[in-house]
DNA sequence: GATGAATGAGCGTTCATTCAT
DNA sequence: AATGAATGAACGCTCATTCAT
């Protein structure tokens, strides 16, 4: 890498950086170049020579966001370990990573842009992309404890996904203001939730393990 | 009610909808009073002849949009029947609703205004209540279900708020290109989450009860 | 005069009325077509009945009440007096009258339409016109007095001129909040300065007379 | 200055002379920033680069104008000379100053935003400090005549009102097509009926001081 | 490379005018 | 004749984008 590109690189992840903050505060809509050069301490102009508009460095800043949530929940695993206990892990430190980046989860939440209004977007199909990594890790921690028998037989896709739903909704209601327990509290009420539904009879060794 | 506001009613009902389709095919932000007018046939100004401004044409639009699922949802349910049975079909008729308005709830998913950045905010307290009504709704059945023992003791209003997410989160998934099975047999995934986990047992009998 | 034009004539006057309280009311800029109807208590398009346009409706406002107001200066006059008589209290009822339409004539004043930005329009034309009929009574009383030799001799017209715009002068200054005197006070002060100037003798007879 | 601020001085007097001289052809309502925009040869965005609205804008382009207005006016001032001469100059200046800009003063007579339809206003505060600090010169002046017994006891700040409103009302005379006689001659009648009355004996004088 | 003044398309909103009833 | 719902041109203002310095 020449001096440049670090420099380059730098100077981009500044600006990306300071885009999330600025989508964290005012939300997509209220995320104007202004704001982000001011927050980024350099010119409006500047982020013109780094990218080609507003619409490409709000999407690289929501990607580069979610890959490194991803990174993070991926750091936290330890492959080594039993399969239940791996999944616990997970949904454990999902639940962290959400509370540790609340603002940008928040506006990934508020305003989702994984769907775009326009079919085939080459910004759509990115933003998919790297979620899906995400969910991947997920389906492939599940089925490991599927083969187990820990976890029964069931679309590890659709498992995952619900789960990376269900831990959002938790941040979701307590923006709501709905939630009248303990963060800790409801967090293991969702995590018990996902292990064993409404119907499950004894979720008490869950606490243990 | 005099002819002027049947005819009242019904203008209104018409831009409702056509701003309801409106944020369905461009997003909230890309709803634009002039396409709003455009969709309902009529002139920018006819608007402003029964809204005060296009914010509150919006709100009332979400808040009506979200009124007509929540009396859609209760309207199939049968408060005799026992609460098991009353909570499956609850779940089923969760997911026909969702898919015979996809567009609106689409809209709803992907731009929430749940959480605006204003605390406070008349409107946001307004839509907290109407969404609020709904879950009251479900909250009640899962208690009725509790006292029979078919539900395992649970904050029922934390589960009837991640029966609601789940359900869209469904929808959200085959927004995303990412179901590979018939949506039938998704939502009966789904719906098995919901009562067993991923660690719980299927039951042969949920497909018939 | 049909049973038609009569009523024509009446519904004129009273959009003309309603016109004219609602210019003294907001302004010439606040004076809507909307308003105006309200305060006519009739439909908006039924002024387009009577009128082609609103400039054409506010128009006729302005020019009937002037008309008004030179008829009701006009009326008070007693040609039979001795002409500095006359004069005085041509003066004192300028100031009454002005006193009774406070509200129009401070919208005559504050937004004056006697000179248009289209030179030539006929509009501009008619005010003029109309204003000049006022100032023609004006210079006659003042060529009166010359005539006796109670006023020296100067241009009539400029006289005339200048005497209404120190009375509209008197009430703009009362706007402005820049009064301390007792209106009487200062309206004698005016008259005062009229007659004899800043340097003249104030001569103790001009009370009585 | 730094050469940014003799920039922003240069743009923002370049901006408030368009608006005065749209102002002077278009009249205040006619006034719109596109206008002023197109006079001033700049898009209609820098605009609101200088100004954070319309009506700030034009309020600075009328107190702006009015304090230059006066300023020219005392600098023609000589306060060593007898305060009658004092006087007189200044009243031949007031005419002439009023000649120089004319357009401008023609909008200030025309559209008088001194006594606005809201009040306590701050910019209607502004605006008439400003035009009082004009009076106060010339009333200041009359008073200096005053002590002199060269004027008669009266009102100064009324005396002072008066005249300024005597000398706009000469143009506004021949705004509206009445003059008949040469400018000077018209504005000489002025100054004797403010000095004399028109009662007052023998001006003849005054052409020689 | 970095700047930020300048741009102008596009927004929400108002209101004079029209016309079917 | 009277209505008032409907219209759309025109307004003030914002902000993504450009470009001379």
């Amino acid at each position: 890498m020449t001096k440049e590109e670090v420099l380059k690189n730098y100077r981009v992840g500044e600006i990306l950086e300071a885009a999330r903050r600025t989508i964290g505060r005012f939300g997509y809509e209220g995320c104007t170049v202004d704001r982000v050069a001011e927050e980024a301490h350099i010119a409006k102009g500047t982020i013109y020579l780094y990218f080609p508009n507003k619409d490409e460095m709000l999407h690289s800043a929501v990607v580069e966001g979610l890959r490194a949530l991803t990174k993070e929940l991926r750091s936290s695993d330890d492959a080594s370990a039993p399969p239940i206990d791996r999944l616990l892990t997970l949904i454990k430190e999902m639940f962290r990573i959400q509370r540790a980046h609340e603002d940008f989860v928040k506006a990934l939440i508020l305003d989702s842009r994984f769907v775009s209004y326009e079919p085939g977007d080459r910004r759509e199909e990115e933003l998919r992309k790297v979620y899906l990594e995400m969910l991947d890790h997920l389906s492939s921690v599940l089925e490991g404890a599927m083969k187990d028998g820990a976890v029964r037989a069931i679309d590890p896709h659709l498992a995952a996904f619900m789960l990376s739903e269900m831990t959002s909704a938790a941040l979701k209601r307590r923006l709501l203001g709905m939630n009248s327990e303990p963060v800790a509290a409801e967090e293991q009420t969702v995590l018990e939730l996902f292990l064993y539904g409404v119907r499950g009879i004894r979720p008490a060794e869950t606490n243990g393990r």
